[in-house]
DNA sequence: TGTACATCAGTGAACGCGCGTTCACTGATGTAC
DNA sequence: TGTACATCAGTGAACGCGCGTTCACTGATGTAC
């Protein structure tokens, strides 16, 4: 399994080891999902013997943390793009609600596009885990579930959501992107077309807006 | 690691080694999702030496695939009892939403009841796999899948859902649901205390009914 | 500006681990005569 | 009803694999004088 050319260096010393193996981290988190994330591996393909990556990272499940973080800052990155894309000049109530479109939207595009660095977003590392860490923010210095927070916030400020259906609305609208992101990615939806794809999500955020 | 006591036969035939592997694996699964069930541990709780599994499975995947199957069917029993629990004698378009509820309420138990399991039931076995199989059936003959089928058609026929938007709803609300076991399992919900859990899952199915 | 030396990033070699799987076998069972 | 024999379930021993991690080391760097 040669995921990378080891790279011969010339130089006795590296460089940037930490970021070219949590680099190798991503790339093997992107292509294969959170268990292609294997220290050796990683060393492998930044050209280095096993146990140099213990001057960076203490263990194997720090590095994956550290991956985990990163991926969780990308989720928040496509979000940040897709709401960036929400043209301006609406009327409040039609801008509220595209925004938080615009947060499902990036979700799902991301989980569809990088498959493997979303399941590793979120996956649960190990059966039992501490999971303590705080979601990694994007530009904004949000993360995914606050960026949802803000564009519901938003519906309220609007007068679209009624404020007493606030309260754990985030949770609600989550679940059912996020369930769709499963499906698409790993479940009986794989399979389906981008246009497809495309449309089911528009319906899913239909479903979502009308019984929020 | 000893799961289970080896059992030590005192004959030289086992009597039923598939079904005690099988049995042996759904408790791993139970215990610690489906990345437990491993080969080597299920035959050391059937208290029979690591190949003889080759007689009875042709590989861990094939024994996997297996144990995915009676977790998908113990999925469809707990759907099928908690739709068994909706009273009768409602009017037709409240049974027939009572039903729909019914199927998400038996499958988010499940989910929160039998973790390990349901991981199992969903997991996709490999970051590239056939997923052919045909998804097992609960004591109906209907997969999960199916039988949310069913519920919505019943709505349909009740007048409560336009026939319009029958197609693929069950994508919409199985997102939902699905969505919602998985932040209750593996992510940010799973420390509620079950009367939340029950109240949030209540909500999300709210969402959904006035969604569709 | 030049030199001595402490620091510490990366090396080299090796561990023990548990896994899935293969091979040639042995001995209990049940069927044919 | 009794015996010979084919079948095939489970045994015993061994593989090669890749993993995470530990140990004592070496040699490049950059700082203090």
């Amino acid at each position: 399994m040669r995921t990378r050319d080891p790279t011969p260096r010339s130089t006795y010393r590296h460089g940037d080891l930490r970021r070219t193996l949590l680099e190798a981290g991503i790339a093997l988190a992107r292509e294969r999902g959170p268990d292609a994330v294997v220290l050796r591996e990683a060393t492998r393909m930044a050209g280095v013997v096993p146990n140099a990556a213990y001057r960076h990272f203490a263990s194997r499940l720090e590095l994956m943390q550290a991956v985990r973080a990163a991926a969780l800052s990308a989720v928040a990155a496509a979000i940040e793009a897709e709401l960036a894309a929400v043209p301006p000049g609406l009327p409040p109530a039609e801008e509220a609600r595209a925004r938080v479109r615009a947060v499902g939207s990036g979700y799902l595009r991301f989980a569809v596009q990088e498959r493997g660095l979303f399941r590793t977003a979120f996956a649960a590392l190990d059966p039992v885990e501490g999971d303590s860490d705080p979601a990694k923010a994007g530009e904004s210095g949000l993360n995914p579930f606050e960026l949802l927070g803000a564009a519901l916030d938003g519906m309220v400020a609007a007068g679209v959501l009624p404020a007493e259906r606030r309260p754990g609305a985030e949770y609600l609208a989550w679940s059912a992107v996020h369930g769709l992101a499963m499906l698409l990615i790993d479940g009986p939806l794989r399979p389906l077309p981008p246009a497809q794809i495309q449309e089911i999500g528009q319906r899913l955020l239909n479903m979502v807006e009308r019984g929020l």
